[in-house]
DNA sequence: ATTGCAATATAGATGACCGATATATGTCTT
DNA sequence: AAGACATATATCGGTCATCTATATTGCAAT
């Protein structure tokens, strides 16, 4: 199924903050675990990724450093910091009270209204 | 809770629908209905709904009249259309494959990923 | 060496939503 | 009955996240 990208606007730093706290990742190794691990819901775009990293990164969410050891190209990597583990925890916490109201306004609407 | 604006942004159109699906409104009233409903996660601006009401009633989703009788104001209720039904069918089709994709990424990611 | 992919990067366009503002009407207070 | 205030609809300019397109470099394979 084809998901209509405004939906999936906002969310994207907080699913990039998540796969930080699994592992260390570069650039493209997350544009392809996202899409493998969401079913192919999210094909993140590099155009999109890289000044979003640059931004978490200038705002101490993230760190980068080049990988040298066994690296075949030059890869750059990035490690969640203790400021972006919080700004995650946030960003979870509002996608739970977001996707709940949002839930709610299409549940439960026909009966018993109070 | 305060929610950033941005997760919101796509989901506004389907829970218009939604509104309408279970009776006919007017827009003031979208507005404070989605805001009940939602425990005041929504606060939908008006300079956000009229235009978009404007929107789904050229595309054929909704449809318009004045309220004569026994209205103390001037209204404009709208009706969704059998169109419109199927596009609410086919957003929360949308909704519900984004939500459990961002879902599985937030949640299985530590342990035993296949 | 040259084609091709991996990897990073940036600029311009798009589209949804908000803030500000406008206007008209009905209600409340004094 | 006058003024303040809330209801109700409407439009415009701006912001922000994301995409498209494009560019560049390094390594691999032929």
């Amino acid at each position: 199924m084809k998901i209509d990208k405004s939906l999936t606007t906002g969310s994207t730093t907080m699913l990039i903050l998540r796969l930080l706290k699994s592992k260390d990742m570069y650039g493209y190794q997350m544009i392809d675990e996202l899409e493998k691990r969401s079913e192919n819901i999210f094909t993140l775009k590099a155009g999109t990724l890289y000044p979003l990293l640059h931004t978490l990164e200038s705002r101490g969410m993230i760190e980068s450093y080049d990988a040298k050891i066994d690296s075949v190209r030059p890869r750059k990597y990035y490690r969640i910091t203790q400021n972006g583990k919080k700004l995650l925890k946030e960003k979870q916490a509002e996608w739970t009270a977001y996707t709940s109201a949002v839930n709610q306004v299409l549940g439960g609407m026909d009966y018993a209204i109070v």
